[in-house]
DNA sequence: CATGCGTCTGTGAGCGTTCACAGTAGAGAA
DNA sequence: TTCTCTACTGTGAACGCTCACAGACGCATG
């Protein structure tokens, strides 16, 4: 007669276990769970065949007790709730990170601190070391949040550049100047000379720079910059449709928006729609993110593609070397011109 | 001369720093931070002035070294990525979730499990006891990882009716069958009779049970079933819009969609634009969920609110009710119609 | 007065690891 | 030989907490 094993949960082996069926000692078994250096190959073979036998899994939170780390690192959006769960670029974001960190079998713990109170009891949650180091994401930079865990001396990787000058923080950013520029060449090279502009929060870096390489272009090019045929939003669809609205009220003679996110470009083709301007053949509109909304819009996006995964797989080595002692640094990956239906 | 407390992680206060602030024993801490039985009103005081400080915090891993409990829970979801990048109940569902846990203090850990490979590895963290329980969200049901979790004991709660009949699984789910009854009735108020629907995936409980509540209301209003104005898709936008152009071929005369998501029906007001039917006044559409879809759709959707937020919350509990021992249980909440501007 | 009971408190043991250290064996150099 | 060096292995002591137990105290009961 076999017990079912069925609804119960005994008792799972240890390392000491592990170590009696190879016939070694504890610390042999510790050696080849941690790389395996200074082991023998018959030990080691001994070793990994007990494990398989005995289907031993390391005892995380013993380890975790006495070398003082969690193996296990935060994912902190600093957004409101209906920012999260609108913009589809926070998912791809997640869900990469996810799996850089799965790679390195460290689990990620999700965070949202969409408020005051979520942001403080995070804060004291992170900071009483109960991850390694923190992967922050958030639009409006600046963030309270950034400075403290940075002072409280918690390894942190920002997305996005940050907006104070000589913060030491680390950051993973898209090269925004870069990808807005080949954006508005993109639209002269289309014959477009009254390009206008929804830019992102111009209390971001990133909003600062796309508005900046749009400037740049258009100077270069030798045609003014019209204020008039600039306004801003805050990444979200809404204010993107009322950004386009506006543009269309100001100056009705546009024949090109460069929206600096896809989500708000959507909202803009909405906008544009109703004011019966055909996209593209009267109106070439441009986004910025290349998420999945630049596919759902009407027409498909034409749109600048920020390499997220690369991004993500960034963010993460970078926190991992930062958690081994290393300096804060800053990468930036380039960005590529996707061609689609609307320009 | 005070040392800057700046960029060094120091050593952390221990339950002895505190005991011997508070003048007590371990225990006697212990005791507090466990709820505070068994403490008299001075000691209790006393412990707890120390924590404030002192700036005590519990370090997690040496408590569940001891008690076995890791503290923290799983979300798993079973979907391909790119459902999870379009879908917006997702980020519902896990903000929420997020936020019920954190009310107890638990954190929460993404698994993302769209792959063969992430399911068996997920699979495998889970069963080693590195959560303590598990919430569900998976759309196509009779998830082999839901049955392989359930073998292994852990405590699991799943979002939406399972598959099998007799399972022992807790779930918690919106009442589908009557949320379509809801909507149908609504549709035939309205004065439609050639009233088409876009199901849900018919090898899931939530997609029969909707058609189901069609069927039964059509059937009871003296109007037969038309199998033409029936197709049925997997929730996403595409497989929506797929649908409705379907449906319009099959029976040009429908004058009303409900439509088993509202992801879906975005697609399918696609595809009626498209058509150049007008919604509301040729076709009226309904959804299903109210999720910030519903909103964004243009007209916006009706549709039938499910409770996330209380889904979440009862699956919380549920889930946290099981890993104190207590027996599987099912949760049906009810839903609500939402009128708007697309019937 | 003795006994019991409920409330409160302190103490030692132990959870499963890693780490530092000591020790062994064998190879090579003096 | 003898000494040193390297490769490898085992052992005890932590890590910070909870749990079981034992003991102390006050109070009511026999």
């Amino acid at each position: 007669m076999t017990m079912s094993n069925t609804g119960g949960r005994r008792k799972p082996p240890t390392i000491h276990d592990v170590a009696r069926e190879a016939g070694v000692s504890r610390g042999t078994v510790s050696r080849v769970l941690n790389g395996g250096h200074y082991v023998s190959p018959a030990a080691q073979e001994a070793v990994n065949a007990a494990i398989r036998k005995t289907g031993y899994v390391v005892n995380r939170h013993a380890r975790s007790l006495i070398t003082g780390r969690s193996d296990s690192i935060g994912f902190l959006l600093t957004e409101p709730q209906e920012r999260f769960f609108e913009d589809p670029n926070f998912n791809v974001l997640l869900s990469s990170c996810t799996q850089a960190l799965a790679a390195h079998d460290i689990p990620l713990l999700l965070m949202l601190a969409g408020t005051k109170d979520e942001r403080r009891r995070i804060t004291r949650y992170i900071t009483a070391g109960h991850v390694d180091g923190v992967l922050l994401v958030s639009s409006h930079s600046g963030d309270p949040v950034a400075e403290e865990l940075r002072e409280a001396g918690v390894p942190l990787v920002q997305c996005g550049k940050p907006m104070g000058p000589g913060a030491k923080v680390s950051y993973v950013a898209a090269d925004d100047r870069d990808g807005a520029r080949d954006m508005v060449r993109h639209l002269l090279s289309l014959g477009r000379r009254r390009i206008a502009m929804v830019s992102g929060p111009l209390d971001t870096p990133g909003g600062v720079d796309r508005l900046a390489g749009y400037k740049e272009v258009l100077t270069d090019a030798g045609i003014p910059v019209d204020e008039r045929l600039i306004v801003s939003g805050d990444y979200s669809r809404a204010s993107g449709e009322a950004g386009a609205e506006q543009l269309l009220a100001q100056a009705p003679d546009l024949d090109a928006v460069f929206v600096a996110s896809d989500l708000m470009a959507q909202g803009a083709l909405a906008a544009l729609a109703r004011a019966g301007r055909r996209v593209p053949e009267d109106v070439s509109v441009g986004g910025f993110d290349d998420s999945v909304a630049a596919l759902e819009a009407t027409p498909a996006l034409t749109t600048i593609r920020q390499p997220y995964d690369r991004i993500s797989a960034e963010m993460v080595r970078v926190l991992l070397a930062q958690i081994n002692g290393e300096d804060p640094m800053a990468v930036i990956l380039p960005t590529e011109l996707v061609k689609r239906d609307s320009t």
